[in-house]
DNA sequence: CCCAATTTGTTCGTATGTATC
DNA sequence: AGATACATACGAACAAATTGG
Protein backbone atom coordinates (compact mmCIF):
# COMPACT_ATOMS: atom_id res chain seq x y z
CA UNK A 1 0.00 0.00 0.00
CA UNK A 2 1.38 3.26 -0.98
CA UNK A 3 2.69 6.32 1.18
CA UNK A 4 0.33 8.70 3.79
CA UNK A 5 -1.69 10.90 2.08
CA UNK A 6 -0.59 13.67 3.40
CA UNK A 7 3.18 13.34 5.07
CA UNK A 8 4.77 16.46 4.49
CA UNK A 9 2.67 19.45 6.40
CA UNK A 10 3.79 20.04 9.69
CA UNK A 11 0.07 20.91 10.39
CA UNK A 12 -1.41 19.32 13.09
CA UNK A 13 -3.35 16.20 11.84
CA UNK A 14 -7.33 14.76 13.00
CA UNK A 15 -6.98 11.70 15.13
CA UNK A 16 -8.86 9.71 12.11
CA UNK A 17 -6.17 11.04 9.20
CA UNK A 18 -3.10 10.16 11.71
CA UNK A 19 -4.85 6.31 12.27
CA UNK A 20 -5.64 5.98 8.57
CA UNK A 21 -1.79 6.67 7.92
CA UNK A 22 -0.62 4.28 10.64
CA UNK A 23 -3.20 1.86 9.32
CA UNK A 24 -1.19 2.35 5.50
CA UNK A 25 1.85 1.75 7.05
CA UNK A 26 1.00 -1.06 8.76
CA UNK A 27 -0.30 -3.06 5.81
CA UNK A 28 2.55 -1.66 3.74
CA UNK A 29 5.11 -3.34 5.96
CA UNK A 30 2.91 -6.41 6.52
CA UNK A 31 3.56 -6.56 2.83
CA UNK A 32 -0.80 -7.19 3.00
CA UNK A 33 -1.81 -7.78 -0.60
CA UNK A 34 -5.62 -7.30 -1.92
CA UNK A 35 -8.10 -9.53 -0.33
CA UNK A 36 -6.44 -9.73 3.09
CA UNK A 37 -7.97 -9.01 6.20
CA UNK A 38 -7.57 -6.15 8.47
CA UNK A 39 -7.23 -6.50 12.24
CA UNK A 40 -10.90 -6.22 13.56
CA UNK A 41 -12.70 -2.80 14.59
CA UNK A 42 -12.28 -3.57 18.42
CA UNK A 43 -8.73 -5.30 17.89
CA UNK A 44 -7.66 -1.92 16.06
CA UNK A 45 -9.49 0.30 19.34
CA UNK A 46 -7.02 -1.79 21.34
CA UNK A 47 -3.70 -1.52 19.21
CA UNK A 48 -4.14 1.99 19.10
CA UNK A 49 -5.88 3.52 22.18
CA UNK A 50 -8.27 4.89 20.54
CA UNK A 51 -12.36 5.19 20.27
CA UNK A 52 -14.55 2.97 17.66
CA UNK A 53 -15.81 6.17 16.13
CA UNK A 54 -12.31 7.54 15.47
CA UNK A 55 -11.29 4.17 14.18
CA UNK A 56 -14.38 4.10 12.00
CA UNK A 57 -13.53 7.07 10.54
CA UNK A 58 -9.94 5.89 9.75
CA UNK A 59 -11.24 3.31 8.10
CA UNK A 60 -13.98 5.75 6.22
CA UNK A 61 -10.58 7.82 5.03
CA UNK A 62 -9.03 4.19 3.28
CA UNK A 63 -12.42 3.70 1.80
CA UNK A 64 -13.30 6.27 0.33
CA UNK A 65 -9.72 6.42 -1.55
CA UNK A 66 -10.68 3.12 -2.51
CA UNK A 67 -8.08 1.31 -0.74
CA UNK A 68 -9.94 -0.99 1.77
CA UNK A 69 -13.60 -2.11 1.51
CA UNK A 70 -15.49 -3.48 4.57
CA UNK A 71 -18.02 -6.28 4.61
CA UNK A 72 -20.43 -6.97 8.18
CA UNK A 73 -21.64 -10.48 9.41
CA UNK A 74 -18.90 -13.18 10.44
CA UNK A 75 -16.33 -13.85 8.59
CA UNK A 76 -16.69 -10.08 8.08
CA UNK A 77 -14.22 -7.62 8.70
CA UNK A 78 -12.30 -4.35 6.51
CA UNK A 79 -9.96 -5.80 3.34
CA UNK A 80 -7.31 -4.31 1.80
CA UNK A 81 -8.65 -3.70 -1.71
CA UNK A 82 -7.03 -2.93 -4.88
CA UNK A 83 -8.04 1.21 -6.29
CA UNK A 84 -10.45 0.39 -9.21
CA UNK A 85 -10.17 2.15 -12.22
CA UNK A 86 -14.08 4.00 -11.82
CA UNK A 87 -12.92 5.04 -8.31
CA UNK A 88 -9.13 6.67 -9.60
CA UNK A 89 -11.19 8.12 -12.56
CA UNK A 90 -13.47 9.74 -10.44
CA UNK A 91 -10.70 10.96 -7.60
CA UNK A 92 -8.56 12.39 -10.68
CA UNK A 93 -11.73 13.81 -12.00
CA UNK A 94 -12.79 15.88 -8.99
CA UNK A 95 -8.99 17.45 -9.46
CA UNK A 96 -9.97 19.35 -12.27
CA UNK A 97 -13.48 20.07 -11.99
CA UNK A 98 -12.44 22.95 -11.07
CA UNK A 99 -9.86 23.50 -13.38
CA UNK A 100 -11.77 24.48 -16.18
CA UNK A 101 -9.83 22.32 -19.20
CA UNK A 102 -10.38 23.33 -22.59
CA UNK A 103 -11.33 21.69 -25.90
CA UNK A 104 -7.36 22.95 -26.67
CA UNK A 105 -6.49 21.37 -23.57
CA UNK A 106 -7.72 17.68 -23.88
CA UNK A 107 -6.56 17.57 -27.77
CA UNK A 108 -3.32 18.51 -26.91
CA UNK A 109 -3.12 15.56 -24.85
CA UNK A 110 -5.13 12.99 -27.16
CA UNK A 111 -2.87 14.40 -30.04
CA UNK A 112 0.60 12.73 -28.05
CA UNK A 113 -1.09 9.64 -26.62
CA UNK A 114 -3.71 8.07 -29.45
CA UNK A 115 -0.86 8.29 -32.17
CA UNK A 116 1.69 6.51 -30.00
CA UNK A 117 -1.03 3.62 -28.72
CA UNK A 118 -2.22 2.98 -32.44
CA UNK A 119 1.50 2.67 -33.14
CA UNK A 120 2.30 0.38 -30.55
CA UNK A 121 -0.56 -1.79 -31.17
CA UNK A 122 -0.09 -2.20 -34.91
CA UNK A 123 0.08 -6.23 -35.86
CA UNK A 124 -0.04 -7.31 -32.30
CA UNK A 125 -4.31 -7.27 -32.43
CA UNK A 126 -5.77 -11.05 -33.02
CA UNK A 127 -9.04 -10.74 -35.33
CA UNK A 128 -11.33 -11.27 -32.25
CA UNK A 129 -10.06 -7.49 -30.61
CA UNK A 130 -10.28 -6.17 -34.42
CA UNK A 131 -13.80 -7.31 -34.95
CA UNK A 132 -14.73 -5.63 -31.21
CA UNK A 133 -13.14 -2.29 -32.60
CA UNK A 134 -15.19 -2.88 -36.34
CA UNK A 135 -18.45 -3.72 -33.98
CA UNK A 136 -17.56 -0.35 -32.54
CA UNK A 137 -18.09 1.43 -35.30
CA UNK A 138 -20.57 -0.21 -36.94
CA UNK A 139 -22.85 1.17 -34.14
CA UNK A 140 -22.41 4.91 -35.78
CA UNK A 141 -22.26 3.92 -39.72
CA UNK A 142 -25.35 6.10 -40.43
CA UNK A 143 -25.47 9.48 -40.39
CA UNK A 144 -27.12 10.91 -37.34
CA UNK A 145 -30.75 12.26 -38.10
CA UNK A 146 -31.03 14.54 -34.96
CA UNK A 147 -29.18 16.23 -31.80
CA UNK A 148 -29.79 12.87 -29.73
CA UNK A 149 -28.40 10.34 -32.05
CA UNK A 150 -25.61 12.80 -32.69
CA UNK A 151 -25.10 12.60 -28.86
CA UNK A 152 -24.85 8.93 -29.07
CA UNK A 153 -22.91 8.43 -31.79
CA UNK A 154 -20.14 10.81 -29.78
CA UNK A 155 -20.14 8.96 -26.87
CA UNK A 156 -20.12 5.85 -29.29
CA UNK A 157 -16.83 7.15 -31.49
CA UNK A 158 -14.92 7.75 -27.63
CA UNK A 159 -16.14 4.14 -26.71
CA UNK A 160 -13.95 3.35 -29.84
CA UNK A 161 -10.51 4.93 -28.85
CA UNK A 162 -11.62 3.70 -25.08
CA UNK A 163 -11.39 0.13 -26.02
CA UNK A 164 -8.49 0.53 -27.97
CA UNK A 165 -6.65 2.04 -25.17
CA UNK A 166 -7.96 -1.05 -23.43
CA UNK A 167 -5.55 -3.55 -25.12
CA UNK A 168 -2.51 -1.89 -24.70
CA UNK A 169 -0.79 -3.33 -22.47
CA UNK A 170 0.57 -0.70 -20.80
CA UNK A 171 -1.65 0.17 -17.69
CA UNK A 172 -0.68 4.05 -17.46
CA UNK A 173 -1.52 4.79 -21.20
CA UNK A 174 -4.60 2.74 -20.82
CA UNK A 175 -6.14 4.84 -17.86
CA UNK A 176 -4.72 7.98 -19.44
CA UNK A 177 -6.29 7.83 -22.47
CA UNK A 178 -9.44 6.65 -21.26
CA UNK A 179 -9.44 9.36 -18.89
CA UNK A 180 -8.95 12.32 -21.29
CA UNK A 181 -11.95 10.23 -23.13
CA UNK A 182 -13.79 10.91 -20.52
CA UNK A 183 -13.28 14.14 -19.79
CA UNK A 184 -13.72 15.61 -23.33
CA UNK A 185 -17.20 13.60 -23.03
CA UNK A 186 -17.89 15.48 -20.09
CA UNK A 187 -16.87 18.64 -21.75
CA UNK A 188 -18.86 18.24 -24.35
CA UNK A 189 -21.88 17.30 -23.21
CA UNK A 190 -22.29 19.75 -20.45
CA UNK A 191 -21.28 22.47 -23.08
CA UNK A 192 -23.74 21.02 -25.37
CA UNK A 193 -21.36 21.27 -28.26
CA UNK A 194 -23.41 18.40 -29.70
CA UNK A 195 -26.45 20.23 -30.19
CA UNK A 196 -26.60 20.36 -33.69
CA UNK A 197 -24.91 17.38 -35.99
CA UNK A 198 -21.83 17.77 -37.44
CA UNK A 199 -21.71 15.74 -41.06
CA UNK A 200 -18.04 16.50 -41.91
CA UNK A 201 -16.71 15.47 -38.38
CA UNK A 202 -18.70 12.13 -38.96
CA UNK A 203 -18.16 11.13 -42.34
CA UNK A 204 -14.05 12.17 -41.50
CA UNK A 205 -14.20 9.86 -38.40
CA UNK A 206 -15.66 7.06 -39.98
CA UNK A 207 -13.00 6.92 -42.67
CA UNK A 208 -9.68 7.64 -40.33
CA UNK A 209 -10.92 4.72 -38.19
CA UNK A 210 -11.80 2.17 -41.00
CA UNK A 211 -7.84 3.14 -42.30
CA UNK A 212 -6.71 2.39 -38.93
CA UNK A 213 -8.14 -0.82 -38.23
CA UNK A 214 -6.81 -1.21 -41.88
CA UNK A 215 -3.00 0.00 -40.78
CA UNK A 216 -3.41 -2.18 -37.79
CA UNK A 217 -4.66 -5.30 -39.35
CA UNK A 218 -1.76 -5.46 -41.52
CA UNK A 219 1.05 -4.28 -39.19
CA UNK A 220 2.01 -0.81 -40.07
CA UNK A 221 3.02 1.12 -37.34
CA UNK A 222 3.81 4.06 -38.82
CA UNK A 223 0.43 4.09 -40.79
CA UNK A 224 -1.26 3.84 -37.92
CA UNK A 225 0.35 6.44 -36.26
CA UNK A 226 0.06 8.73 -39.08
CA UNK A 227 -3.72 8.25 -39.25
CA UNK A 228 -4.33 8.69 -35.99
CA UNK A 229 -2.24 11.89 -35.63
CA UNK A 230 -4.74 13.51 -39.03
CA UNK A 231 -7.70 12.02 -36.93
CA UNK A 232 -6.94 13.73 -34.22
CA UNK A 233 -6.11 16.95 -35.92
CA UNK A 234 -8.86 16.91 -37.37
CA UNK A 235 -11.02 16.04 -34.85
CA UNK A 236 -9.62 18.89 -32.77
CA UNK A 237 -10.25 21.24 -35.54
CA UNK A 238 -13.71 20.58 -35.91
CA UNK A 239 -14.80 20.67 -32.20
CA UNK A 240 -12.31 24.20 -32.15
CA UNK A 241 -15.15 25.63 -34.98
CA UNK A 242 -18.49 23.90 -33.33
CA UNK A 243 -16.94 25.75 -30.06
CA UNK A 244 -16.87 28.70 -32.15
CA UNK A 245 -20.16 28.66 -33.89
CA UNK A 246 -22.10 28.27 -30.39
CA UNK A 247 -20.15 30.74 -28.74
CA UNK A 248 -21.23 33.20 -31.36
CA UNK A 249 -24.35 31.87 -31.60
CA UNK A 250 -25.66 32.24 -27.72
CA UNK A 251 -22.79 34.35 -26.25
CA UNK A 252 -23.08 37.48 -28.75
CA UNK A 253 -22.32 39.61 -25.94
CA UNK A 254 -18.44 38.03 -25.07
CA UNK A 255 -17.61 40.38 -28.01
CA UNK A 256 -17.96 43.46 -26.31
CA UNK A 257 -15.64 42.45 -23.57
CA UNK B 1 -18.36 20.00 -7.24
CA UNK B 2 -18.43 16.71 -9.36
CA UNK B 3 -20.98 13.80 -9.53
CA UNK B 4 -20.84 11.45 -6.75
CA UNK B 5 -18.08 9.09 -6.66
CA UNK B 6 -19.94 5.96 -6.93
CA UNK B 7 -23.50 6.04 -8.07
CA UNK B 8 -23.71 3.36 -10.88
CA UNK B 9 -23.43 0.18 -8.45
CA UNK B 10 -27.00 -0.86 -7.27
CA UNK B 11 -25.14 -2.28 -4.53
CA UNK B 12 -26.07 -0.90 -0.96
CA UNK B 13 -24.15 2.05 0.05
CA UNK B 14 -23.38 2.61 3.70
CA UNK B 15 -25.46 5.49 5.52
CA UNK B 16 -21.93 8.03 5.12
CA UNK B 17 -21.32 7.19 1.88
CA UNK B 18 -25.34 8.15 1.27
CA UNK B 19 -24.80 11.46 2.63
CA UNK B 20 -21.61 11.99 1.73
CA UNK B 21 -23.12 11.60 -2.00
CA UNK B 22 -26.14 13.89 -1.37
CA UNK B 23 -23.78 16.75 0.06
CA UNK B 24 -21.80 16.71 -3.22
CA UNK B 25 -25.03 16.57 -4.68
CA UNK B 26 -25.98 19.68 -2.75
CA UNK B 27 -23.02 21.51 -3.28
CA UNK B 28 -23.08 21.24 -6.88
CA UNK B 29 -26.64 22.18 -7.13
CA UNK B 30 -26.02 25.32 -5.06
CA UNK B 31 -23.17 26.22 -7.06
CA UNK B 32 -21.50 26.47 -4.14
CA UNK B 33 -17.27 27.31 -4.87
CA UNK B 34 -14.44 26.91 -2.81
CA UNK B 35 -13.71 28.74 0.17
CA UNK B 36 -17.99 28.29 0.97
CA UNK B 37 -19.40 27.14 3.79
CA UNK B 38 -21.51 24.18 4.60
CA UNK B 39 -24.09 23.74 6.43
CA UNK B 40 -22.39 23.47 10.50
CA UNK B 41 -22.69 19.61 11.61
CA UNK B 42 -25.59 20.66 13.64
CA UNK B 43 -27.77 21.77 10.60
CA UNK B 44 -27.04 18.72 8.63
CA UNK B 45 -27.81 16.63 11.92
CA UNK B 46 -31.18 17.75 11.38
CA UNK B 47 -31.05 18.18 7.39
CA UNK B 48 -30.84 14.25 7.36
CA UNK B 49 -32.17 13.19 10.31
CA UNK B 50 -28.95 11.09 11.09
CA UNK B 51 -26.66 10.83 14.18
CA UNK B 52 -23.46 13.16 14.62
CA UNK B 53 -21.15 10.03 13.99
CA UNK B 54 -22.72 9.31 10.45
CA UNK B 55 -22.53 12.94 9.22
CA UNK B 56 -18.60 13.09 10.77
CA UNK B 57 -18.18 9.71 8.60
CA UNK B 58 -19.51 11.39 5.58
CA UNK B 59 -17.58 14.63 6.15
CA UNK B 60 -14.55 12.59 6.06
CA UNK B 61 -14.61 10.68 3.14
CA UNK B 62 -15.28 13.99 1.03
CA UNK B 63 -12.38 15.24 3.25
CA UNK B 64 -10.65 11.97 1.84
CA UNK B 65 -10.85 13.17 -1.36
CA UNK B 66 -10.12 16.52 -1.12
CA UNK B 67 -12.92 18.50 -1.82
CA UNK B 68 -13.90 20.05 1.69
CA UNK B 69 -11.70 21.05 4.81
CA UNK B 70 -12.82 21.57 8.37
CA UNK B 71 -11.66 24.06 10.63
CA UNK B 72 -12.86 24.39 14.33
CA UNK B 73 -13.43 27.07 16.59
CA UNK B 74 -16.01 30.22 15.77
CA UNK B 75 -15.89 30.56 12.20
CA UNK B 76 -15.11 27.35 11.42
CA UNK B 77 -17.13 24.78 10.01
CA UNK B 78 -16.92 22.65 6.91
CA UNK B 79 -15.57 24.48 3.90
CA UNK B 80 -15.55 23.37 0.16
CA UNK B 81 -12.45 23.28 -0.97
CA UNK B 82 -10.34 22.52 -4.51
CA UNK B 83 -8.47 19.44 -4.90
CA UNK B 84 -4.84 20.52 -4.55
CA UNK B 85 -2.54 18.71 -6.86
CA UNK B 86 -0.53 17.05 -4.42
CA UNK B 87 -3.84 15.21 -3.16
CA UNK B 88 -4.51 14.52 -6.76
CA UNK B 89 -1.33 13.19 -7.19
CA UNK B 90 -1.60 11.18 -4.08
CA UNK B 91 -4.68 9.85 -4.94
CA UNK B 92 -4.00 8.22 -8.77
CA UNK B 93 -0.89 7.16 -7.58
CA UNK B 94 -2.73 4.40 -5.24
CA UNK B 95 -4.23 3.62 -8.15
CA UNK B 96 -0.69 2.27 -9.77
CA UNK B 97 0.76 1.55 -6.38
CA UNK B 98 -0.59 -2.37 -7.61
CA UNK B 99 -0.20 -1.65 -10.99
CA UNK B 100 3.74 -2.49 -11.48
CA UNK B 101 4.01 0.19 -13.97
CA UNK B 102 7.11 -0.75 -16.03
CA UNK B 103 9.98 1.58 -17.41
CA UNK B 104 8.95 0.70 -20.76
CA UNK B 105 5.54 1.68 -19.48
CA UNK B 106 6.55 5.35 -18.19
CA UNK B 107 9.11 5.92 -20.77
CA UNK B 108 6.37 5.48 -23.45
CA UNK B 109 4.15 8.35 -21.31
CA UNK B 110 7.30 10.73 -21.35
CA UNK B 111 8.20 9.78 -25.41
CA UNK B 112 4.78 11.29 -26.47
CA UNK B 113 4.16 14.29 -23.96
CA UNK B 114 7.43 15.77 -23.31
CA UNK B 115 8.16 16.47 -26.80
CA UNK B 116 4.90 18.11 -27.06
CA UNK B 117 5.17 20.17 -24.20
CA UNK B 118 8.66 21.69 -25.38
CA UNK B 119 7.18 22.15 -28.77
CA UNK B 120 4.52 24.14 -27.23
CA UNK B 121 6.62 26.00 -24.72
CA UNK B 122 8.96 27.20 -27.73
CA UNK B 123 9.63 30.84 -27.64
CA UNK B 124 7.16 31.33 -25.22
CA UNK B 125 9.14 31.51 -22.30
CA UNK B 126 10.74 34.79 -20.67
CA UNK B 127 14.37 35.43 -19.50
CA UNK B 128 13.08 34.54 -15.87
CA UNK B 129 11.78 31.27 -16.70
CA UNK B 130 14.52 30.31 -19.01
CA UNK B 131 16.81 31.41 -16.17
CA UNK B 132 15.08 29.12 -13.75
CA UNK B 133 15.59 26.10 -16.30
CA UNK B 134 19.18 26.49 -16.60
CA UNK B 135 19.68 27.21 -12.60
CA UNK B 136 18.31 23.69 -12.18
CA UNK B 137 20.88 22.19 -14.34
CA UNK B 138 23.62 23.98 -12.80
CA UNK B 139 22.86 22.22 -9.28
CA UNK B 140 24.18 18.69 -11.49
CA UNK B 141 26.76 20.56 -13.37
CA UNK B 142 29.53 17.90 -12.21
CA UNK B 143 28.94 14.08 -12.41
CA UNK B 144 28.33 12.62 -9.10
CA UNK B 145 31.02 11.26 -7.05
CA UNK B 146 29.03 8.40 -5.14
CA UNK B 147 25.41 6.48 -5.22
CA UNK B 148 23.95 9.11 -2.41
CA UNK B 149 24.93 11.92 -5.13
CA UNK B 150 23.84 10.05 -8.26
CA UNK B 151 20.70 9.45 -6.61
CA UNK B 152 19.98 13.56 -5.78
CA UNK B 153 21.46 14.23 -9.17
CA UNK B 154 18.55 12.13 -10.63
CA UNK B 155 15.98 13.14 -8.67
CA UNK B 156 17.33 17.34 -9.48
CA UNK B 157 17.47 16.41 -13.23
CA UNK B 158 13.44 15.27 -13.01
CA UNK B 159 12.83 18.19 -11.57
CA UNK B 160 13.81 19.81 -14.55
CA UNK B 161 11.51 18.27 -16.25
CA UNK B 162 8.50 19.13 -13.77
CA UNK B 163 9.58 22.75 -13.90
CA UNK B 164 9.28 22.89 -17.61
CA UNK B 165 5.50 21.03 -16.83
CA UNK B 166 4.88 23.87 -15.01
CA UNK B 167 5.05 26.56 -17.35
CA UNK B 168 2.75 24.93 -19.70
CA UNK B 169 -0.88 26.29 -18.97
CA UNK B 170 -2.32 23.21 -19.55
CA UNK B 171 -3.42 22.15 -16.56
CA UNK B 172 -3.84 18.46 -17.42
CA UNK B 173 -0.24 18.33 -19.40
CA UNK B 174 1.24 20.05 -16.89
CA UNK B 175 -0.53 17.70 -14.29
CA UNK B 176 0.47 14.15 -16.43
CA UNK B 177 4.02 15.09 -16.92
CA UNK B 178 5.05 15.50 -13.20
CA UNK B 179 2.71 12.35 -12.45
CA UNK B 180 4.78 10.66 -14.77
CA UNK B 181 7.85 12.04 -13.51
CA UNK B 182 7.08 11.51 -9.78
CA UNK B 183 6.02 8.14 -10.69
CA UNK B 184 9.68 6.96 -12.18
CA UNK B 185 11.35 8.67 -9.31
CA UNK B 186 9.46 5.74 -7.16
CA UNK B 187 10.32 3.21 -9.34
CA UNK B 188 13.99 4.29 -9.74
CA UNK B 189 14.24 5.04 -5.98
CA UNK B 190 12.51 2.05 -4.72
CA UNK B 191 14.38 -0.54 -7.67
CA UNK B 192 17.79 1.42 -6.41
CA UNK B 193 17.98 1.70 -10.06
CA UNK B 194 20.59 4.45 -9.31
CA UNK B 195 22.84 2.40 -6.93
CA UNK B 196 25.70 3.26 -9.23
CA UNK B 197 26.65 6.21 -10.64
CA UNK B 198 25.96 6.26 -14.83
CA UNK B 199 28.47 9.04 -15.90
CA UNK B 200 26.63 8.62 -19.77
CA UNK B 201 23.12 9.15 -18.83
CA UNK B 202 24.54 12.19 -16.59
CA UNK B 203 26.89 13.35 -19.85
CA UNK B 204 23.52 12.90 -22.66
CA UNK B 205 21.04 14.37 -19.96
CA UNK B 206 23.08 17.63 -19.38
CA UNK B 207 23.97 18.24 -23.17
CA UNK B 208 20.10 17.63 -24.08
CA UNK B 209 19.27 19.97 -21.34
CA UNK B 210 21.50 22.70 -22.93
CA UNK B 211 20.28 22.30 -26.35
CA UNK B 212 16.54 22.32 -25.15
CA UNK B 213 16.90 25.54 -23.40
CA UNK B 214 18.84 26.95 -26.61
CA UNK B 215 16.00 25.70 -28.89
CA UNK B 216 13.26 27.33 -26.23
CA UNK B 217 14.78 30.27 -26.48
CA UNK B 218 15.07 31.51 -30.05
CA UNK B 219 11.46 29.85 -30.45
CA UNK B 220 12.67 26.35 -32.64
CA UNK B 221 9.63 24.31 -31.71
CA UNK B 222 10.83 21.66 -34.58
CA UNK B 223 13.90 21.08 -33.08
CA UNK B 224 12.55 21.65 -29.50
CA UNK B 225 10.65 19.08 -29.87
CA UNK B 226 13.18 16.94 -31.79
CA UNK B 227 15.69 17.13 -29.16
CA UNK B 228 13.57 16.43 -26.31
CA UNK B 229 12.42 13.34 -28.19
CA UNK B 230 15.83 11.71 -28.58
CA UNK B 231 16.34 13.18 -24.62
CA UNK B 232 13.64 10.05 -23.78
CA UNK B 233 14.67 7.46 -26.22
CA UNK B 234 18.29 8.20 -24.66
CA UNK B 235 17.20 8.01 -21.18
CA UNK B 236 14.46 4.80 -21.92
CA UNK B 237 17.70 3.07 -23.49
CA UNK B 238 20.42 3.89 -20.61
CA UNK B 239 17.39 3.37 -17.61
CA UNK B 240 16.67 -0.27 -19.22
CA UNK B 241 20.14 -1.10 -19.47
CA UNK B 242 20.66 -0.44 -15.88
CA UNK B 243 17.63 -2.35 -15.06
CA UNK B 244 19.10 -5.29 -16.90
CA UNK B 245 22.39 -4.94 -15.29
CA UNK B 246 20.54 -5.17 -11.85
CA UNK B 247 18.30 -7.45 -12.59
CA UNK B 248 20.90 -10.05 -13.56
CA UNK B 249 23.78 -8.99 -10.58
CA UNK B 250 20.91 -9.23 -7.91
CA UNK B 251 18.96 -11.51 -9.30
CA UNK B 252 20.52 -14.39 -11.83
CA UNK B 253 18.24 -17.54 -10.41
CA UNK B 254 16.05 -15.43 -12.89
CA UNK B 255 17.79 -17.37 -15.66
CA UNK B 256 16.17 -20.71 -14.51
CA UNK B 257 12.51 -19.66 -14.64
C1' DC C 1 -4.32 37.19 29.96
C1' DC C 2 -8.37 35.18 30.74
C1' DC C 3 -13.05 34.15 29.77
C1' DA C 4 -16.97 33.00 27.10
C1' DA C 5 -19.02 31.51 22.95
C1' DT C 6 -18.97 28.59 18.91
C1' DT C 7 -17.85 24.89 16.22
C1' DT C 8 -15.55 20.61 15.27
C1' DG C 9 -13.29 16.55 17.58
C1' DT C 10 -13.46 12.36 20.63
C1' DT C 11 -15.32 9.03 23.84
C1' DC C 12 -18.34 5.49 25.62
C1' DG C 13 -22.38 2.62 26.23
C1' DT C 14 -25.95 0.60 23.86
C1' DA C 15 -28.65 -1.06 20.25
C1' DT C 16 -29.36 -2.62 15.43
C1' DG C 17 -28.27 -4.81 11.04
C1' DT C 18 -26.15 -8.44 8.41
C1' DA C 19 -23.99 -12.50 6.92
C1' DT C 20 -22.24 -17.13 8.27
C1' DC C 21 -22.65 -21.54 10.41
C1' DA D 1 -34.28 -21.17 13.16
C1' DG D 2 -31.01 -19.69 16.32
C1' DA D 3 -26.36 -18.48 17.82
C1' DT D 4 -22.33 -16.04 16.66
C1' DA D 5 -19.23 -12.51 15.00
C1' DC D 6 -18.74 -8.84 12.85
C1' DA D 7 -19.64 -3.91 11.16
C1' DT D 8 -23.08 -0.10 11.54
C1' DA D 9 -25.72 3.45 13.77
C1' DC D 10 -27.41 6.24 17.63
C1' DG D 11 -27.15 9.65 21.55
C1' DA D 12 -25.43 12.00 25.20
C1' DA D 13 -21.52 13.79 27.35
C1' DC D 14 -17.06 15.78 27.30
C1' DA D 15 -12.68 17.69 25.09
C1' DA D 16 -10.09 20.71 22.19
C1' DA D 17 -9.41 24.56 19.12
C1' DT D 18 -10.29 29.15 17.67
C1' DT D 19 -12.17 33.74 17.85
C1' DG D 20 -13.50 38.00 20.05
C1' DG D 21 -14.33 40.68 24.07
Amino acid sequence: MPPATTPSRTERLSRPQQVADAIKQWVMENGWQPGDRLPSETEMIARFGMAKGTIREAVRILEAQGLVKSRTGPGGGVFVHQVSEERATALLGNYFYFAQLSIDDLYQIREALEPELAASLAGKLDDHQLAALEAVMASYAEPARDAEEEREQHIASLRFHALLAEMSDNRLLRFLIKFTANMLADVTVSRRLYAQPNRELWASGIAYQSRLVAALRCGDSAAARQILREHMRGAHRLMCLQEAELTQRFLPEIDIL
